[in-house]
RNA sequence: GGCGCUGUCGUCUAGAGGCCUAGGACAGGUCCCUUUCAAGGACCAUACACGGGUUCGAAUCCCGUCAGCGCCA
């Protein structure tokens, strides 16, 4: 236990932006690794912007890359923790009690409606745990706008008051704010308090070079999840944007990363987002996934995106999973793959067309490959789906069955890729293919396979 | 414009004066494996921003320049 405290403190602005969720993943791990408290506090000051659906979008997010905290909203209407309220826009009466204890010192004075708070011109020296002592010379420093001509507390006002109230330690954030700690520092100094201490944390920057803003792709938290992301893959990934673990290591359990991380290993410069690497760090954490877990969150997927498959038997659905995993690595790819097996009126790509349905010699082929499964005794085996394939290819005079094979793949699925084929046939099973085989043949027939449509 | 931060392969990083002819990973390339696609294996290419110091010795320390980013106005 230590009585270090943290905080993360997001705006709902209908998302949770990547880089939030990276600086509530470092408060949370720094929390973690001291064994302090980690504090949820919303800045809903917005109130143009403030709907249920944004604050449940920081509560699901937080939830989805598993952030717990121990003191805010708990997420379901109710409050944890005796510092609250712990939504800004409840927090009215404290700002004013402080707002009036600043007028009382002296080092305020209105300006033409406005509350503006007198700046020191004395140099100030940020003690940075991440970047170091910073030096600030203020002489030129113009005063601070505390309170605004209607009446509403400033942002660096209510985030000093609640930091000081809710007795935050610790301010870990977004570099960005570097340069406004020496105003934070000051207001601490006028309430004469102590400024808690700071780590001011490397942004992360889009791929042209400039802070990631909600406007860039990718930069929404919720992307990942819709897109299939596994939640585990995402906060490794997270982690790695400024932190590194040392040697030659990369995919790490959070346990781990909970014992190692150290504020004082935080890079200091700014780090590209890089979806590539996520992707591969997922490909890792999916290829690890126990069949368990992996079943659980094909099932909770698939519920979401694709309601249909709900409708194919158990043991068709986990076949057609089993097959398909290995092969790609996100719930998306996940979906889009079952789409074949999802319909019996499933559709033909524009390269399955030309690549397979533009031979003239098709037709004779899917005859025969419908032939033989029609007259195959007994179950559907991979072996079996093998000779088969064989037998066409000689019954044609070709020196191998693979023109036979992608063109089975073709006609059963629609597709030019996909799960490897004998197992697929196995797990739909010889009706199923017998069938498909009799609805491609007979389109293929009637000239409906061709490039044109 | 003022102030601040940063500057190692395309990207994320290791590196805290000699272990560095700079290591790893992703991405890229070549090959192997593979009857698609993945995965896997082997190999290749690519970096200490620049210029000055300090030192026997600098990616590592100091100064300047340049560049990028951020904040404020």
């Amino acid at each position: 236990m230590s009585d270090v405290r943290v905080r993360f403190a997001p705006s709902p602005t209908g998302l949770l932006h990547i880089g939030g969720a990276r600086t509530a993943l470092f408060n949370w791990l720094y929390a973690r690794h001291v064994g302090g408290k980690f504090v949820l506090r919303v800045e809903d000051t917005d109130q143009s912007r403030n709907t249920q659906e944004a604050v449940d979008v920081i509560f699901r997010g937080m939830r989805w890359l598993g952030l717990d905290w121990d003191e805010g909203p708990d997420g379901k209407g109710g409050t944890q923790g005796e510092r609250g309220p712990y939504f800004q826009s409840q927090r009215g009466s404290i700002y004013a009690k402080h707002l009036e204890k600043l007028q009382a010192t002296g080092k305020t004075y209105e300006d033409g409606g406005a509350l503006k708070f007198k700046m020191p011109k004395t140099p100030c020296v940020v003690k940075d745990m991440v970047c170091g002592d910073v030096t600030f010379d203020r002489t030129v420093e113009p005063d601070l706008v505390i309170r605004r001509k209607d009446g509403s507390p400033v942002f660096h006002f209510v985030n000093v008051v609640d930091d000081l109230e809710m007795g935050i330690t610790h301010v870990i954030r977004g570099e960005d704010h570097l340069s406004n700690t020496q105003k934070h520092i000051a207001l601490y100094e006028a309430l004469g308090v102590t400024p808690p201490q700071y780590a001011h944390i490397p942004l992360i920057l889009n791929q042209s070079g400039s802070k990631m803003s909600k406007r860039d792709d990718g930069a929404a938290l919720g992307f990942y999840e819709d897109a299939g992301y596994l939640p585990a893959a995402v906060r490794n990934y997270l982690c790695l944007l400024g932190w590194s673990p040392g040697a030659n290591e990369e995919v790490l359990d959070i346990h781990e990363i909970v014992k190692r991380f150290e504020l004082k290993d935080l890079n200091r410069s700014n780090a590209r987002f890089d979806a590539a690497k996520l992707f591969w760090i997922n490909g890792e954490y999916w290829r690890a996934m126990a069949d368990s877990e992996f079943a659980e969150f094909a099932k909770t997927y698939l519920a979401k995106h694709r309601p249909t498959a709900a409708s194919l038997s158990e043991s068709l659905r986990d076949g057609l999973l089993r097959v398909i995993r290995e092969k790609i690595r996100t719930g998306k790819e996940l979906a889009e793959w079952m789409d074949p097996y999802l319909t019996e009126d499933y559709s033909y790509s524009p390269e399955a067309r030309k690549k397979q349905f533009s031979n003239p010699d098709a037709g004779k082929l899917l005859h025969g490959l419908e032939q033989g499964f029609a007259a195959l005794d007994g179950d559907l085996t991979d072996a079996a789906a093998e000779m088969i394939c064989k037998k066409v290819a000689e019954d044609a005079a070709l020196p191998k069955p693979a023109k036979v094979i992608h063109l089975l793949r073709a006609a059963v699925s629609g597709h030019t890729v996909g799960p490897s084929l004998f197992p697929l046939l196995t797990v739909l099973g010889k009706k199923t293919v017998v069938a498909r085989l009799g609805r491609t043949r007979s389109l293929f027939d009637s000239g409906k396979l061709g490039e044109a449509t």
